[in-house]
DNA sequence: ATTTTTATGGTGCGATCGAACCATAACACC
DNA sequence: GGTGTTATGGTTCGATCGCACCATAAAAAT
């Protein structure tokens, strides 16, 4: 059936459209008229694909967080089978840095959610679940790496995994304000990670 | 010369209303005539004492940012003389957080208005200083403690300033989305610290 | 072959936006 | 007591916004 193919790509080229609109002046800039120019459709086709304007916000950012997981499953994938719980932590953390155009515009975008985060209550349940999550995943890493011998058991693993993911968030802003280079960032990073794990980054 | 204090109160007056509106709905939801409303004035007035919307934007962040150099050193004041680093860093560190009303609006507000921090260069300027300042003054304290003993030389003061500054707007960002309670955030910050400085918390 | 559904473009309407413009009290200065 | 300057309200205009509505070609279903 290549008609749902058709229609998911309609979505994700308007979609595209929306986030790269909502990078450059945020979400104010994000209006019908200019989305349906910025994407080459009408601007009917809009309300077709998508409805309302919140609806349309709403839609682009499950779209991208869609992209976000899949792509983030594959760089981890790319870690190689075994990949070590050091090597794992520090992808994930990686992930939250703009280390790529793709990165870059994505946590761009978020920037430009975040305050309707707050009073929207449908784009709240959908950006609500996946930091949680983010920090839950580190602190297992953390508490099975202790039990490996590869970290301390001195460590609160929950809480060095919320300052960890916090911390690589913070990052992230300085470099996308350009007040650092991502490869300062990925250092910071490093720096935090080979407190951590005892063993050497090189897996 | 009450005419000047005038001047500057309805500025602020203004200024208040427009960070009232940016909390709730972004900055989309500061047009002239919202604020004119939220603020009980004419939307004349806006014209008069700021011009345009984008001069009204930057003078609302100047005035912001005026207020929390204000307000830190105020706070940092209240620790008594010859605080100790150890108190002086975690009240930094602190300010950071939205532990009531006037920070948590504070941050918001910043939040509102990051996207359009890179694209528009007179708001870029006004936000460059602030972080870098941040990062370079816990640098000092922290290599200040190195050389008082109570904080170890093995640590890289530099890195690690950055990563606690990193970390502190990580967790704000979190306790904003009510993922975290303000009380939560201060031990995750209070952990990192008792971590740099080897002195107990209580000075 | 006809009828329904899907996919697309265009147009128009009421509301709102930013900003320029006009009017005028109140006060200062000489 | 004129005469500017400051401080304020109101009005209006062209542009733009979100969105409802209408039309229709292509495809699918019957």
């Amino acid at each position: 059936m290549p008609r749902q193919v058709d229609h998911d790509q309609r979505r994700r080229q308007i979609a595209e459209a929306v986030w790269r609109l909502a990078t450059c002046g945020g979400l104010e800039d994000v209006t019908l008229r200019q989305v349906a120019a910025e994407a080459g459709v009408s601007a009917r086709l809009l309300q077709y694909y998508f409805g309302t304007r919140d609806q349309l916000l709403l839609g682009a950012l499950e779209i991208l967080n869609d992209d976000a997981e899949r792509r983030a499953r594959e760089r981890l994938a790319m870690l190689g089978e075994a990949p070590g719980m050091h090597a794992v932590v520090r992808g994930v953390l990686l992930e939250l840095l703009p280390l790529d155009a793709e990165r870059r515009n994505r946590h761009l975008v978020y920037a430009a959610y975040f305050v309707r985060f707050l009073a929207d209550p449908a784009l709240a349940e959908v950006a609500r679940a996946a930091p949680h999550a983010l920090e839950n995943l580190v602190a297992g890493l953390i508490a099975q790496g202790q039990e490996l011998g590869q970290v301390s058991r001195d460590i609160d693993a929950a809480a060095e995994a919320a300052f960890l993911v916090a911390g690589a968030d913070g990052i992230q802003a300085t470099v996308l304000l350009g007040q650092r280079t991502p490869e300062e960032a990925v250092v910071l990073v490093d720096h935090q990670l080979a407190r951590v794990f005892t063993a050497a980054i090189g897996g």
